[in-house]
DNA sequence: GTCTATATAGAGATAGAC
DNA sequence: GTCTATCTCTATATAGAC
């Protein structure tokens, strides 16, 4: 029972606009990897942008869905010990991963997407709340840091002689320990 | 006295290629800003691509100095925080700074130039000399996130109440922090 | 060194048949 | 729901005059 060809498409673009870049991926590529052609892909989705749109709406419910979850517990140091948590968990299942690096890899060519400023958006509340008014520049550099190096904890470590799981561990070590002052 | 024509397409084309994307930034746009006709430009330049080539040779020069610096140095962790505190410094030139922002935004449009990957070598071969081999994957992933951190630094403050210098005071006072351990 | 004019290619998007 | 065929636009790039 394969998938529906909408879901199909989401899931060629995302890999194509990850790998090359959204501007570098035409709509013909993608209709060819999918084994149709251009024109069937406008039946699915009115413009190339509408498919951005349905991919961002993924990653921004996801972020919402932490930040509610966030504004719901008291504002203490564990609560944003268990965010980080859960971000880094959610950031470990494959589309959501996928999603979110090829989200920041194409931050400019997508810089005016309505869905991609509210995205902005979300993430600049997600980090509101791990700090409180009267928090010096430091803290706030830093807890934003801890959210920041979850996105590029794989990354760093790349190359080096450790499985996946352990890289895991040790980058939401080092998240959780930039939250503390 | 005007500058050079080939200074002034490095300059409009780093600008609209920072703000639009790669991509997204047609010759005719950088022709139009400068005043001139397309064919024009490719009389300094012969391709597109050339003008990334000499805006990305820059800032690999950059580097290349910093880490020929650094490997003059021993490795101490005074030595450390002396990298970290020279890299802010000439991150800090608005040229520099606008170059650094070209090359992370457009990472994927840009991911198979032979300069950019040369550009990324040089980058982990800094990283590099700020970890010793017995070093556990946390401290790896620290003194990364230093050098990562410094970029990242005055976006993450953006929107605080805070002065441009203090900022950046408190952004590489982070950075020191992370060298630690 | 900059121009006009043009070649060539590929993009996003649509119409209408099946 | 997918096709063929086509429209329109814009891109990179080049030739050759001045």
């Amino acid at each position: 029972m394969r998938e529906d060809t909408r879901s199909r498409i989401q899931q060629i673009a995302l890999r194509l606009f990850t790998e090359q870049g959204y501007e570098a991926t035409s709509l013909r590529e993608i209709a060819e990897e999918l084994g149709v052609t251009k024109a069937a892909l406008y039946y699915h989705f009115k413009t190339k942008d509408d498919i951005v749109a349905s991919l961002a709406d993924d990653r921004v419910a996801e972020i919402e869905e932490l930040l509610e979850w966030l504004r719901a517990q008291p504002r203490t140091p564990e609560t944003r010990r268990e965010l980080v948590v859960r971000y880094a968990e959610r950031l470990d299942q494959p589309r959501q991963a996928e999603l979110a690096r090829f989200l920041e890899r194409n931050q400019t060519a997508l810089r005016e997407h309505p869905k991609i400023l509210r995205m902005r958006e979300k993430m600049l509340e997600v980090v509101g709340e791990l700090v409180e008014p009267g928090d010096p520049l430091t803290t706030r550099i830093r807890r934003s840091l801890a959210i920041f190096s979850l996105h590029a904890g794989m990354w760093l470590t790349q190359g080096v002689d450790a499985g996946p799981e352990e890289r895991r561990k040790a980058t939401v070590e080092v998240a959780i320990s930039l939250l503390e002052s």
